[in-house]
Order: structure tokens, then sequence, then C-alpha cells
DNA sequence: GATATAATTGCATAATTGTGCAAATATGCA
DNA sequence: TGCATATTTGCACAATTATGCAATTATATC
């Protein structure tokens, strides 16, 4: 496994690990259309500005994305992206390359 | 989406978002019998008081086990459930709810 | 141009987290 | 008992991160 690569993994799952970021996910996952960071600065008891940040980094590692509408910006979560990144993880610990060869089990 | 679960959520995906436990999660992935932690240090250049508190972070989330055999302790990665987990995060965010309902696709 | 709203940025700060070293604990073995 | 090895813990410290507030930028509307 090389460094590079499980530090870009580490990034993503340290974006998604915190309580507020996770929870704009969450709030986005529930919405078809797109929503502007106002409206997403209900689902968290912050600050305008912590959104703001927390977005940032969020769509910095491609889980979310949006569009400039005006002077309003519209995030949209990168559902398969996201689910297929954490399936192939998943696919990783499940069935490494250690466990298809034939050890002792 | 209760907060307690959010929290709970969070708090995997953080335990697993660093780089040191990040590489110990795949050196324990590459490995099919139980390694014990001084076997792990050398996959990571720290001090070998660091793994052991990375190691306790990984079983309080429960994504290793440890069985304490005389004075070593040797972990093994918690394969299923932490697959299951990641997957069930990714058909959350593939597939919530409101995108079931009929919307404006 | 003036004003209002959306979003970002600078700054300070509090809180959390990762780390190493030394000491302590636990266990095995001579 | 004495010594060696494995692991944990206390402590201090550095680094990172989350946060709020105020100021700034960007854009829309009057």
């Amino acid at each position: 496994m090389d460094a590079a690569e499980t530090q870009k993994t580490a990034d993503f799952l340290k974006a998604l690990g915190e309580f507020n970021r996770l929870s704009l996910v969450y709030n986005l996952c529930r919405c078809e259309s797109s929503q502007n960071a106002m409206c997403l600065c209900d689902c968290c008891s912050v600050d305008a500005s912590v959104v703001s940040r927390h977005l940032k980094v969020l769509a910095e590692r491609d889980i979310v994305t949006f569009d400039k509408v005006g002077r309003e910006k519209t995030y949209r979560l990168n559902r398969n992206e996201v689910a297929t990144q954490l399936r192939e993880l998943a696919d990783l610990i499940e069935n490494s390359d250690c466990k298809r060869g034939n050890h002792d089990v």
C-alpha cells in the first residue's frame, strides 16, 4: 500500500469523520436537489463561516460538488463516488491480497 | 438521523481516518494470523507507546480485536464488521430515503 | 450608486489529537 | 528472586482542528 494513497484514503475518511461534516453529508443525502450553503446551516447549530469551511473540506475531497448560481452556491453530494470509495475500502479490508492466497484458514 | 448515531459513525470514520492507524489496519489486512503490537510497530515509524494508543482507539471502535497471550497482545482485524459498516454507509449515501421517493431526479 | 444577502477570509482562541520519553505494570523465564 | 520483554500510562509539548466574530468580497435588487 502506497503511503501517498494511504494518506489520501485517510484524508477522505477524516473529512467524513467529523460530526458536523457528517451531518452536512446526511443532510445532503436526504435532498434530491442541490442545497445552498445557508440552507445547510440549519442542520448544524454553528456559524455560517464554519459551515462554509466544512463544505470546503468536503469539496476538496470530492465528497460534494457545487454550482455557483448568482451569489449562492448550491451543493450536492457525489453519491456514486463516495459510495464507490467506501465499497472499495470495504472490499480491500474483507478480501485483501494475503487472504486470497492459501494461508492457514 | 439520530445525533448519537451520527456521532458514532463519525467516530468510526475518524478512527480509520488517521495515517498511522490506517497503516496499522492495512498491515493487519495483509496478515491472515493475528499480529502482536510490537510486530505492528514495524509498519509505522513511531514509538511503541504510540502504536499502543492507536490500537486502543481501533479496539474501542471495534475495528480490531485482541487476544492476550502471555505478555503479548495479538491483534486481528474485524474484517466483516468493518466492511459491513462501510457498506452500510455506502448504501445509505447512494440510496437515501428521499431518493427512493419520486422527486424530480 | 446604495443597500441587502450569500459566502469567504483573517484573526484569535479553545479543544483535541498525535507524539516521544521515562516510568510503571504485567508476564515469562532462568 | 532477579532479569528480560511486551505493553501501558503519566507527562509535557507540538501540531492540528473546530469555532465564532468581524471584516471583506461578490452579486442581486432597488
